[in-house]
DNA sequence: CATGAATGAGAGTTCATTCAT
DNA sequence: GATGAATGAACTCTCATTCAT
């Protein structure tokens, strides 16, 4: 498959996102991407064989775009502070927007169940974790949090986003709901109980 | 609708409720329900129009039930900590069960958006958080916690568990980490910041 | 499935039966099948799964026609060698007949290698030929024939039938050619080698 | 068309031959061809249009193949019941072949009815039927054989040898199954009806 | 009320065939 | 000549929904 067919790759996949984000995932036929894509009915064979195995590439190219977006914003040499709460201020942005994949990748794990080891949402997850228990235990170091249990902390972090994910799905959240949850977890951060 | 119908109704949705536990709610059909109740295929419709209608009936007998429960456990005089105890326990035993329709109620809830005041999941939701926010109150009172926002308390347990919930059907959470979820927030409670 | 649903089915297979007269096995789609039947697309799933099903069915009811016909055709008392006679009759109409199951048949075996024990085929081959056997031991009593293999005999016939239906399809048979085969296998049974 | 383009055409019609002995002839596909080749899917258009015009150049290569065959074993000076042994041994030998074109030659004279003159099997047939009259007659002459009707036993020689060829993909036929045949016809001709 | 046969729309998938490069 | 991406027609199969009985 030749550099033209990695352009027309990539032009699937951008227009698979669109369907996704519009329909999440149990809804997309290969006949909606077909007509996001304005090609032919055999043509997306050629490239995939169903929407799960489109699903899957939409996913890797977001995670990319997310570590790039990522890098360029930390060029800088910003506290640990600063990089939670960038990390959580984008987490507000993708849990307030409509359009997104939120809903698509939660049906898709519904009807996909990968092995552990694959299952790309919870090495993501996980290393989320890491990530912000070492920045806890940072910002612990130059006195900006006090907090005695940064993987717990941590942990608590990412379940109260990932309920929060799933509430405005279902339930609906305001900006204000998450301002005041991000706040109630960084009171606990600052200022630690003993 | 005589009683016999309202038999043949309830008969419909019980059967139709494990179809749902089994197959989630998007892949379950009219057809598959039809089967599950070894009634007539008009018959079905006879009572119900959709699989949307049939699962909102079942969200209703389920929550009836729930509250049954409820009711029952709580017969003798319990402190608001050991009542919060029990309905930490019973969700996390809804978080871990396999078979359960939290996948079923969360496909539901992304296919139909109902008004806000029509949205079961959101006042059960809600009512929740107040019965917790009540429930530490009165902890507080009797000096079994010492927390300062109960409000905030509760809603952050809510999102802890949703986020729990969500993350059992997408990335697998075990009993231990669900404990250890449950033992950081009970920290948090009884032991206040300042 | 009730009276009515039997009706149909024989509906089903009369029009598929011409529909394989005409097209053979491999050429017949369900649509085909469809269309020949005027029901509709969904319909014919009803009663059958595959245009496999339906031929298999088809066959049976083949065969028991042509049972019934023997049977009426020898409610008199006829000579081994009417008998013989006819079988042969039959067979040369059957060769000769340009609407026929005989290439669908052959298409089907082709695509389908039923066991041994479930070859329909095979089975009516070894019936023929046992009862072919069983006549020219009649008439060799009777002093129609004088054949000392009669088994041999009954063999060879079935084959070379074997070989003019398939050349009948193949390059072509006149009915003056299978009338001086005929003639030669007839000669070979009234004058024995010795 | 050049000598590279006979190569190339050679070496589709090896692939081909090899796809039509493995699947018979309606089951090939252009793209099945292509594969075995390894060629570009536009490329295999360049030399022929369709599965049918390269089996029947599969067929005229096969023929010449066959010929060669025979040229060769019959280098010394064998006698006609020599011959005759030979050729019988042949067809014995395709008969039982599992892999080889029979299949897909009657598949496509069902697919395909080419007038008489140039239905390639019919001259083949006839041939063949008139060699072995000739053998017959040779071999009467040399007192090897006592036939008083060489075309007719050469007729029913080839319809025999049909019929087991047809049998041996339908119904399935063993070695001794092909050898008792043989046996009886040999019989048939040394040893005449009076 | 209840049945279940019947309908037809629509999804998935495969290939012969073409055509720009 | 040669390539292989692209097209679109055709086929299989499944269901929601209707309707005569």
């Amino acid at each position: 498959m030749g550099e033209k067919s990695l352009q027309k790759k990539q032009h699937i996949l951008t227009c698979a996102k669109k369907v996704f984000e519009e329909k999440g995932f149990k809804n997309v036929t290969m006949k909606d991407i077909v007509e996001a894509c304005e090609i032919s009915r055999g043509g997306l064979y050629l490239y995939f064989e169903s929407t799960k195995e489109i699903f899957v590439e939409v996913l890797k190219l977001e995670s990319q775009e997310t570590d790039n977006m990522f890098e360029e914003a930390l060029t800088e040499e910003p506290t640990a502070a600063d990089i939670l709460a960038l990390f959580l201020k984008e987490q507000k942005r993708e849990i307030l927007s409509k359009k997104g994949l939120t809903m698509a990748i939660y049906e898709f794990y519904f009807a996909e169940k990968p092995p552990k080891k694959e299952n790309f949402l919870r090495n993501q997850f996980n290393d989320a974790v890491r990530v912000i228990e070492k920045l806890i235990e940072e910002a612990n170091a130059s006195g900006e949090f006090l907090c005695d249990d940064p993987l717990g902390a941590a942990r608590n972090i990412m379940y109260v986003l990932e309920g929060l994910k799933i509430s405005a799905q279902t339930i609906g959240v305001s900006e204000a709901t998450i301002n005041q949850e991000i706040l109630y977890i960084m009171k606990g951060l600052v200022a630690d109980s003993e």
